[in-house]
DNA sequence: CGGTTATGGTCAT
DNA sequence: TGACCCTAACCGC
């Protein structure tokens, strides 16, 4: 589920649950050895940048770090409610429970180690604050295809396969650009498009990229046939025609992830 | 019941 | 580039 703005979005919504509360913290699972650290603190608020998510707690200055890799999932559900399969983490405010399963990352930092991590990583679309320029310094000294440099966590945050493949689409960049190729207008154009349709992702909760233009023959495509959960124009839509030119959609496998890409909207340069 | 798949990332070679 | 980590849903037998 994760691409950034799943992140954003429940970063949100822990905060509001549980934000300003003392919490309970226990890993019924077991492999989150130091839940206990920060059983009984109070909650400040949880934030998220790119895919990364922390939980803030008080005077103590301790922040869980979570990242949900590819399978990992948040459920937020009522403080009674039994604990089903492998839960790593769960918050208990004693109305709600919020239970943590699969992540790559679960554990608790300091100051330091929040901000150690937070340099890695490149501008997020999502923070109003961020600067494309810092990834455009980046992007235009490389020699790598865009399509790997949008999903570098070190170039941009929070991009995954999904707005990766959409946004080349929609400003028809040709996704084997490489970055030194790519015109600073180009750059430009995808930063401003993720940003409001990263935007929009927080909002509805799924990722939808098709202008109304394009959409009347597709509404309700994805939830027939696709689970990933909204309207996409080549996301996993190899072979099927493309929704602005008809053109066979394209997909190829790059370092370890599927690809998509319209051959004749998203020409070489 | 086993194999496959998924919106991610790290580490070794 | 490949091996491996994390979990659950789904599919075919």
């Amino acid at each position: 589920m994760p691409e950034g703005h799943t992140l954003h979005r429940l970063a949100l919504d822990l905060t509001e649950t549980f934000g300003h509360r003392p919490i309970g913290s226990t890993t019924p699972q077991g492999r989150f050895a130091d839940a206990g650290m920060v059983d009984g603190l109070v909650l400040d608020r949880a934030y998220a940048h790119g895919k990364h998510l922390f939980v803030a707690f008080d005077a103590r200055e301790l922040t869980v770090h979570v990242h949900l890799g590819l399978f990992g999932r948040w459920a937020i559900g009522r403080s009674d409610a039994d604990v089903v399969g492998q839960v790593r983490w769960r918050i208990d405010d004693g109305r709600h429970a919020a239970d943590l399963r699969g992540p790559t990352a679960c554990e608790v930092l300091d100051g330091a180690g929040v901000d150690r991590l937070r340099a890695r990583l490149g501008p997020d679309p999502l923070d109003p604050l961020a600067n494309p320029d810092q990834a455009w310094l980046r992007i235009s000294r490389s020699r790598a295809p865009i399509a790997a440099l949008i999903m570098d966590q070190a170039v941009v945050s929070g991009v995954g396969n999904i707005y990766r493949a959409e946004v080349l689409f929609r400003q028809r960049v040709d996704p084997w650009t490489a970055g030194n190729d790519l015109s600073r207008r180009q750059w430009i154009d995808v930063w401003a498009d993720l940003t409001s349709l990263m935007a929009d992702g927080v909002e509805a909760r799924r990722i939808d990229t098709v202008r109304p233009e394009h959409s009347p023959e597709v509404t309700g495509r994805a939830e027939r046939d696709d689970p990933h959960g909204g309207e996409v124009y080549v996301y996993r839509r190899a072979g099927q025609p493309c929704l602005v030119c008809g053109v066979s959609v394209a997909e190829t496998a790059f370092r370890g992830r599927n690809l998509f890409w319209c051959p004749r909207c998203q020409p070489p340069r």
